[in-house]
DNA sequence: TCACTAAAAGATAAATTTTTTCCTTAAATT
DNA sequence: AATTTAAGGAAAAAATTTATCTTTTAGTGA
């Protein structure tokens, strides 16, 4: 298992103590919008600068150690790069979960009916995630 | 088909000039962004404000009359809400393309991984579309 | 380990984007 | 046509994002 700092100077960034706590705070909540990682930021480092949330995002997803993830109806949320996947964007407790399955048949199907040569795929879905069925 | 005058009527919106400019700039271009309306729009409204362009954007997306698309690592387009369907981006020129093909497999297929109870899908390809891939 | 260099952090300001307010104007209803 | 209600325009305010400047810190190599 990679360290967060090998993850680091891998990308050519610093090892810095907030970086560090961004990419702790994404491993353990999975997917956090820039408002959320600056509170919790905060707790540890009570003097950190917005703008340091800002220009380190920025940075990690320059060179694509993390990514940004557009929410329909909501706000971006950040979440570190890994294998490709879709989204899942809860209508009730707006969670958002990753989950993995293949996307070939419907990129093979979109590249015969567009043309297009298609480098990447975004999909994100939304509905009721298993809990709040149940409640 | 439906007129214009028909469309803001069903959805409950008043209709107005600077209204039936903007459904018909998107009409006319597919997808646009808030910038680009406010260009297109100044021409024939000189005094146009821009939160004229928000205020009536949102409107029109709370009755569902258009819809946003989240453009990764561009601008958000609006576009008249039609039969749904994918989005293409094109890389080199950045232009939107809407294309219809069935989702219903992979939304299945998500479903079934995920547990979630899927309302709607939004799934955006980036490549590279066919006049690029000539010139 | 100690300096040196380059980059990052923090503070602040500036720029950009979006929303709100207030007043005037225009559309819908009767 | 008169009344009611909402929309438009202008401006301010709020929110978000980026840039600037100085201080601090991490990485490098003697």
């Amino acid at each position: 298992m990679e360290t967060t700092v090998e993850l680091l100077k891998e990308h050519s960034l610093k090892v810095t103590p907030q970086r560090l706590k961004i990419i702790a705070m994404l491993e353990k909540h999975g997917h956090l919008t820039i408002d959320e990682l600056y509170r919790l930021m905060l707790q540890e480092f009570p003097n950190v600068s917005l703008a340091t949330i800002y220009k380190n995002i920025n940075q990690m997803a320059e060179t694509r150690l993390i990514q940004e993830v557009k929410i329909p109806g909501g706000k971006s949320v950040y979440e570190i790069v890994k294998e490709p996947h879709l989204h899942m964007v809860c209508d009730r407790c707006h969670k958002v979960e990753d989950i993995i399955i293949g996307t070939d048949k419907i990129i093979k199907e979109a590249e015969t009916a567009s043309g297009y040569q298609i480098q990447e795929s975004f999909i994100t879905l939304r509905g009721i995630c298993p809990d709040c069925q149940k409640g």
